[in-house]
DNA sequence: GTGTTTCGATTACATCTGTAGTCGAAGCAG
DNA sequence: CTGCTTCGACTACAGATGTAATCGAAACAC
């Protein structure tokens, strides 16, 4: 029985902003995520580096030898990142319905009229 | 200039567990917590009155004395915490912009015809 | 070929988090 | 009064997280 690898591993914040490196490009060595994430995080090449260990050890990412150095790229899709993130916000506070967030970002004026027209376009496309 | 008090500490998520008691009815005891999150998690008193403390420390429950025990209740509005993680979830994962949030929970199946329905009946009633 | 740079691996260390246990004071049972 | 219970305060302790520093081996500079 091959590994069983549904890798519910969480992703931490700071390892988080790796994955964006690696979700934008890979495969990519260590310094070049260290560059990547420059304009944001204000981090060591050091601090790089353990993050992408341990986002290996999670079985997040995975590497291959490239001569002396390593290539790091991605395990698991931002896909479903974003979608398990997302399920977790609305189980968390929304008691598991997407309509009371919907409610929610509405009410606390975070929909701009184009963000509604453009929900309402998005929804009927839907419901063809 | 009185206490500036913004309270940007985070809340843990055992911490929101206790939180959400308090949120369902106010003030409570520690024993009464206890007891209202037990379906929840399996905590012994002692850890919740522990995480009652960390909530005191970071200002986001209050305590009043009732004879030799404490009322406990919240200084946030579980509103303006949902609202807070609703936008650092926006914020993180889809850019800040609430669209592509949408169009992600409607594309990884998690919202239903009837989501849908109530969804554009909201939207429709915010345009008026 | 020797010093310097660079890599990954290992170690470090403070803080936060989850989950209690212990302790001294106060109150209750009798 | 005297022991048992209960409270809040303080202490504990392992694992996760943020943020590196150090170390030995390999590669490069000359």
């Amino acid at each position: 029985m091959t590994e069983k690898n549904a890798s519910p591993e969480r992703i931490s914040d700071a390892e988080h902003a790796v994955m964006e490196a690696l979700w934008q490009r890979a495969p990519l060595t260590a310094q070049e995520v260290a560059e990547a994430v420059a304009p944001n995080r204000d981090w060591s090449v050091q601090t790089v580096k353990t993050l992408l260990s341990r986002l290996l050890a999670k079985n997040i990412i995975a590497h291959q030898e490239d001569g002396r150095r390593y290539l790091y790229r991605p395990l698991v899709a931002r896909e479903d990142y974003v979608t398990g993130e997302s399920r977790r916000l609305v189980d968390r506070l929304f008691g598991g319905r997407v309509m009371p967030l919907v409610a929610h970002l509405a009410e606390s004026d975070q929909l701009s009229p184009q963000d509604i027209a453009e929900i309402e376009a998005l929804l009927k496309e839907l419901k063809s």
